[in-house]
RNA sequence: GCCCCAGUAGCUCAGUGGAGAGAGCGGCCGCCUCCUAAGCGGUAGGUCGCAGGUUCGAUUCCUGCCUGGGGCGCCA
């Protein structure tokens, strides 16, 4: 389904063709307008062109629209010229009617594309190391990981959703040598892992396997345990992972030692100081780096190469990382390596690396130290003790991972009922009463092929149909820049256009015909919420409890406890 | 020194090669006999970090600089 820039700007092509300027598709823009009494979408063809056609923009502006209706017919209602040149088209209500059919035919998957259509991709996030519980500022990567596997599956893909588990690690070793200290009522070495997950964990250990349990049952079991508290953290924001993907497996199989050997073969290794190292400065890189320490260990590098080699064996057609940017170090390593060993070809793409900014963790304004060593973290668990899922993955979702994000405890937790979710869920718990109370009063919606939709005529229907028939572009947006707070921006104003249309237009009314129109877009509003929120991956809630009836004002105001807070810290006299 | 990201309203952030730059929160003023007031309306608040460049047109693209965040390990 071809989206409205892209009908309009064919149109546009068509227009300047009957007027003898022959221009390719690619170099017509048709934007969306940012004034309504601009139109809707507008194109700047006409400035654009005017040099090579030699006429003055203005002139070639009204030709086009002289010519442009005749390809617009039934989508605009009427196109005009404006400004040093621009063309503005309005979109016609009877196409906007159109789309709300197309909204209702299509139901939850309305918007959905084939940009991705069969292609099987591979998305790696969150990956932290098990040692411990997720990190607060990880749900970053939960949240927006989850979604953007959501927006390729919407354009068609297979999205295979992985974990890419650091099982062979110094740091799993750190980890098992801390929870031994704890298990003989120690505390850990210097270096280790002081949370008190790990006192608990000591006591559940001492409890299955004795006070002296081999350290290889230590090492499996705390492994084990601790997976399955990231598995269980990750079920309660929704997530699920199809592979949970052990390093160590690497290793076992023996495809380090092969990659390593292939790099050999490949010529692009050599020894120095007792180690072996990769010609990385000669394959993109700023520096070489070692494969092999001179203990004869592997190092992180080498092992990500044998890892990526085995994710293109498993035959997908695209690999996604979503690393933070503290991990941007290794994008240049990674490539070098993979390109030695063929990969990052036409016929072998390598990676794509999305890096994402970090989560800067405050707790009341106030920066909020974060060391999972030393035991002081803020885990994702915690925030989701207080606040619930939908609320922590909007929050997550709000802003372009390009920016960091400042994740306020405080205000997260304490002023939840500030949180845009809660506005566009009652946005769709609102709309979706409508159908209740409809039902008790006994008003039928009649089928919609025999609805009359020509009485949405008001604005704020309008502005919904607007709203709905840009989704599909929003969509296709999202999912090719990997940008699904795209999603949230526009599920927010089609939730502020829910909200204005409720309180303007009354749907249940004596007038049947105006009702069941209006039935009708209230359902193919209900389904543009759900659907966005379902790639967002929160739950469009069907009804919401009031927050305060009557007058009791002051119960309902969030802002209240705002007062204490600031004492908090002792500063009352 | 080099690489990546950002700098937009008091705060948190959207957004765009175009026509007086937007939202939420916070401030102020209003709106519930009516489908849920977790809502709606109004008002105040800006040299889009700074300087050049490209362009008919730059907050948007390019370069330099400043500021902030993150990297540049025989850590992961």
């Amino acid at each position: 389904m071809a989206t409205i820039s892209e009908l309009l700007r064919d149109a546009t092509v068509a227009a300047l063709a009957d007027l003898g300027v022959s221009v390719p598709p690619e170099q017509v823009e048709v934007t969306p307008a940012q004034r309504r009494e601009h139109g809707d979408y507008q194109t700047n063809a006409a400035l654009r062109l005017a040099r090579t056609v030699a006429c003055p923009p203005r002139d070639l502006a009204e030709r086009l629209a002289a010519r442009l209706p005749e390809h617009t017919a039934g989508i605009c209602a009427r196109v005009e010229v404006a400004g040093p040149g621009f063309v503005n088209c309005f979109l016609a209500p009877a196409w906007l009617h159109g789309v709300l059919r197309e909204v209702v035919a299509a139901g939850p998957d309305y918007g959905h594309g084939t940009a991705e259509a069969g292609r099987r991709i591979n998305l790696e996030f969150v990956s932290a190391n098990p040692t411990g519980p997720l990190h607060a500022g990880g749900g970053r990567w939960v949240a927006v990981g989850d979604a953007v596997a959501n927006l390729l599956a919407a354009q068609g893909a297979q999205v295979h959703r992985e974990y890419y588990l650091n099982d062979a690690g110094t740091q799993l070793d750190t980890f098992v040598a801390s929870l031994r200290a704890r298990l003989r009522g120690e505390e850990p070495p210097p270096d280790g892992y002081h949370g008190r997950y790990l006192v608990e964990m000591a006591e559940e250990l001492r409890a299955e396997h004795g006070d002296d349990p081999d350290p290889e049952v230590v090492r499996a079991w705390g492994l084990a345990r601790v997976v399955a508290m990231l598995e269980a953290d990750l079920a309660r924001i929704g997530v699920h992972f199809d592979t949970w993907f052990s390093e160590q497996s690497l290793h076992d199989r023996g495809e380090v030692a092969e990659v390593l050997a292939a790099l050999a073969q490949a010529g692009v290794t050599y020894e120095r100081d007792g180690a072996v190292w990769l010609h990385s400065r000669d394959l993109g890189d700023t520096r070489d780096r070692v494969l092999v320490r001179s203990d004869g260990t592997t190092t992180y590098l080498a092992n990500d190469i044998a890892y990526h080699r085995n994710k293109v064996r498993r035959g997908f057609d695209h690999l996604i990382d979503i690393w933070g940017a503290d991990h941007h170090g290794q994008v240049a390593s990674l490539q070098a390596g993979l390109r030695a060993l063929g990969i990052g070809t036409a016929e072998s793409p390598e990676p794509e690396v999305i890096l994402g900014q970090l989560v800067r963790l405050e707790r009341g304004g106030e920066l909020v130290r974060i060391s999972k060593r030393a035991g002081d973290v803020i885990t994702l668990a915690d925030i989701l003790d207080e606040v619930d899922p939908d609320a922590a993955r909007l929050t997550f979702l709000l802003q372009s991972i390009d920016t960091p994000q400042t994740f306020d405890v405080e205000v997260v937790t304490s002023a939840s009922l500030e949180n845009p979710v809660y506005y566009v869920q009652y946005a769709h718990a609102r709309i979706s009463s409508i159908g209740r109370v409809a039902a008790a009063r006994g008003v039928v919606r009649p089928p919609l092929e025999d609805t009359d939709l020509g009485v949405l005529t008001d604005e704020r229907e309008l502005d919904l149909l607007r709203s709905l028939a840009a989704y599909p572009e929003v969509l296709a947006t999202a999912a090719a820049l990997r940008a699904p707070h795209r999603v949230t921006t526009w599920v927010r104003e089609l939730a502020a256009r829910v909200h204005r249309f409720y309180r303007d237009c009354r749907v249940l009314t004596d007038d049947p015909a105006r009702t069941a129109a209006r039935l009708w877009l209230a359902e193919a509003a209900r389904v543009g919420l759900a659907g966005a929120l379902r790639i967002l991956g929160v739950s469009a809630p069907e009804r919401m409890e009031r927050l305060d009836d009557g007058d009791d004002d002051a119960a309902g105001a969030p802002d209240a406890p705002a007062a204490p807070a600031a004492g908090a810290s002792g500063s009352r006299p």
